[in-house]
DNA sequence: ATTTATACTGTAATTATATACAGTATACAG
DNA sequence: CTGTATACTGTATATAATTACAGTATAAAT
């Protein structure tokens, strides 16, 4: 999927909040209105191009029939069990994908994690509970985080992080702190965890 | 909001089910269509019926103008503090609405309430969590529930309940379980929690 | 150097759509 | 028994909306 221009994709974005605001989409007029064309047909070809690239599609014929491409990008995966040695994200990793929802939980959310073990019970985080994974969060002391240590991952608290020493902590008193030399180590702090699900209590 | 007739939700569905297909509302030729009228004008007159009823509302001169008013059905309450004596979705205790999301959580949640307190700890509910209740859900012995005691809300795990005893049990080994006799206290059980969400970790 | 994409104006025709008006028929409430 | 709601047919028309055609102009790609 080609990238859009700016002004395409401020048609697009024209689109969807007029979606939003009432629920079916704009007309070309409507869109010639909004942005000051004095021309529906600037509006037609603007539409036709964001079509060629794949972000919509017109129904000929029908009023307002633009169609947005994006539910994929409006999913957000839920990660299973993660196959040693690949990315996170890897297609064979997702076990499902839930409906992103702006207001329901925080919005840069890139995945969910599915909690495997009971290493973070004392925080209430449970076996099978789902994790809201950031990827940009910014990670510091204290965050709970998805670490991956020498390809296996795994959910812990960041207590320490130099360039000679990483300590992340289970919390559950039956488990020990976990102590890696990055140097000697492979280590990689995936993201922060920013928020939970259960989906049965 | 009176209640629709039997051929008003067939077509208040047929739009529902038009927007979830292609994402904007039907024309009145295409509820004629779709519903085998000779006429536009029978689904003309419907959708003013309707409107009467104010469950949807007619944008004149707009072509497939016809939006929704059932937002607030889509909408989840979130509880926070439940003030003494009232019923816990009395607008002075909803804190904001989240969108329902289909696939996200169970289906069947009533509302979301705000946790206070920590009795819950050892199975992972914790003070400011939102727990998803379920007003319909079948509460048994063990099941986790939202009980009002005496006017006051309270979520605790349901451990006896027969005529004259009622048995809540908090989570916590600091908490005593709560013994109840339900023909002097007055007792109701409003809901069982089917899910759970973190807003921040 | 020529094509292709972007970004529009301007006009106009065709078709899609809302909507008015005139009916028919049934059922229910006051 | 008269009004009002429901549930349509059938015709017609104004207007809303798509969309074709003919241009102008600039920038990037081949």
């Amino acid at each position: 999927m080609k990238n859009l221009t700016k002004r395409q994709e401020e048609i697009l974005n024209l689109i969807k909040t007029h979606i939003l605001d009432l629920g079916f989409p704009p007309t070309r007029a409507d869109i010639a209105r909004s942005l000051g064309f004095k021309s529906p047909n600037a509006a037609e070809q603007h539409l036709r191009a964001i079509e060629k690239k794949g972000f919509i599609k017109i129904l000929s014929g029908a009023s307002r029939g633009i169609i947005l491409n994006d539910s994929e990008n409006d999913q957000i995966p839920v990660i299973g069990l993660v196959a040693a040695g690949g990315p996170i994200l890897a297609e064979e990793n997702v076990e499902k994908t839930i409906p992103r929802s702006n207001n329901l939980l925080s919005n840069d959310i890139d995945y969910y994690l599915r909690v495997k073990g009971d290493s973070m019970v004392n925080i209430g985080i449970f076996e099978e509970d789902l994790i809201g994974v950031s990827k940009s969060a910014n990670t510091k002391v204290g965050s709970v985080v998805v670490a991956r240590i020498n390809n296996e991952v795994t959910v812990k608290t960041l207590i320490e992080m130099s360039q000679n020493k990483v300590v992340l902590r289970p919390e559950n008193e039956n488990y020990e702190d976990i102590i890696l030399d990055p140097q000697v180590e492979e280590i990689a702090i995936e993201g922060s965890c920013v928020a939970l699900l259960r989906e049965s209590i």
